[in-house]
DNA sequence: GTCTATATGGAGATAGAC
DNA sequence: GTCTATCTCCATATAGAC
């Protein structure tokens, strides 16, 4: 019995101190297995037991880095939104600065808002691939997709908008919010790669297949913006919405 | 002592049997709470406990009529995915024989597509409206969204794509399949509702404004499929996509 | 069909030793 | 900065009375 508890003892006692330089932080190993999991299989689903058990760090860190499981996650979004933010503002003003005095071309534009997301998804190893997953279900969260989207990436999107403007000159304010709506949702939805478009098509497309997404988001997005800031006549509206919105223009 | 206890049971007791035939019955009470709640913070963040008291049933009832919180999720999700397929179905064939012997324009099916959805949301009072904002969150879901729209939706986006096929006469399939992929992630997001495009515009755009939403969804979509249809020259694919994807095909 | 009561396990968080 | 130990509360699920 004693010679037992002593055994046990011995094989689950761990070093003490801080990790060997040559590895990831203590801090980041949490980061790491949070983001993984929370993208897996949402935030609630998932308990600061196991997001410590996987990082191979004692329960109570949590706690200590980081203070609760909220705030967890609200370092696992900032983490990347940072380096994320960075990339895309310098990708849109080299656009910018390549076609001044002109403005760039709807596609270039979309295209240095998208491709730094899905190509840190499509190649940037499992942390970006699941990081993206996370951003998909955060933006559909009717309890927090509001206030963290606008938290973490709103300087980006009115950058993106102010630059869309001179390429769609005359188009209507609204028209270009919600056409970014349209995009931010094809885009997220294609960040969880779900398989569901797998199903669909028999295995022809697969949702993992990030190069084939871009290469027909941004064509596909910019006919849509097109679409909507040129449309001049409104012969596919219903009569009874153009009555009701003239009554409510008065 | 004993007089306040007895009070206490007294004022606890509820009427035994099963509830008066002029309200829903307790099934129907414990699926509108959970669609409410599970629409609202996530499936994993609510309890049984918290939807039996919103609903004014026992805790054990969920037990009795469904067996696990998960079957409760798929009924949830069933009960009004019955109505809304039969709805479409009946649209897209109602616009197919409107058209005969012609196919139907691209618009008049992605509005057979779209518009039960949207108008359900918007008038078809809170419980379409939450139903909807948890199909945006499963849709989204790494998950179990594969799966789960797959399952509930399947027949009616296939007809949907088989009749989307001789409007865009001479599109690639995956072409097809993408585009659908883009307008599901489009869709989802709007019935999310999370104010998001309400913090971006300045209060210019509403994510509640539904009717703004389907009369911009239509014509954006219907430019997108079109652009990847259509689309004969690859101008915008970079080289290396094109050398990558040639020799795919050998 | 509905209730009481409980089995059984896990959750988030933290105090205090080291 | 890390670990042990524990507090307090809540989770899902079910057995059995009515």
């Amino acid at each position: 019995m004693i010679s037992n508890a002593v055994q046990k003892t011995a094989r689950s006692r761990k070093p003490r101190g801080p990790r060997p330089a040559g590895g990831r932080s203590t801090r980041e190993r949490i980061l790491d297995a949070a983001e993984k999991l929370f993208a897996r299989k949402g935030f609630h689903a998932v308990s600061v037991r196991t997001i410590t058990k996987a990082a191979g760090v004692d329960v109570a860190l949590v706690n200590y880095h980081f203070g609760t499981k909220q705030a967890l996650l609200d370092n696992v979004l900032l983490r990347r939104a940072k380096l994320l933010n960075d990339e895309r503002m310098e990708r849109l003003r080299a656009a910018i600065r390549l076609a001044a005095p002109e403005s760039p071309t709807l596609e270039a534009i979309i295209d240095a808002f998208t491709h730094p997301l899905l190509d840190r998804s499509d190649r940037g190893g499992a942390g970006w691939k699941a990081y993206f997953a996370l951003i998909a279900q955060v933006n559909n969260s009717s309890e927090m997709g509001g206030a963290m989207m606008t938290r973490y990436f709103d300087p980006v999107v009115q950058a993106f908008i102010a630059a869309l403007r001179p390429a769609l000159p005359g188009c209507d304010e609204r028209d270009l919010y919600w056409s970014y709506h349209f995009l931010s949702g094809a885009l997220t939805l294609t960040f969880a790669e779900t398989g569901r478009i797998d199903n669909l098509s028999g295995g022809l497309c697969r949702s993992s297949d990030l190069e084939s997404v871009h290469e027909r988001m941004v064509p596909y997005v910019a006919a849509g913006f097109r679409a909507l800031c040129d449309r001049r006549d409104r012969a596919s509206v219903p009569p009874a919405t153009l009555r009701r919105r003239a009554a409510q223009h008065k």
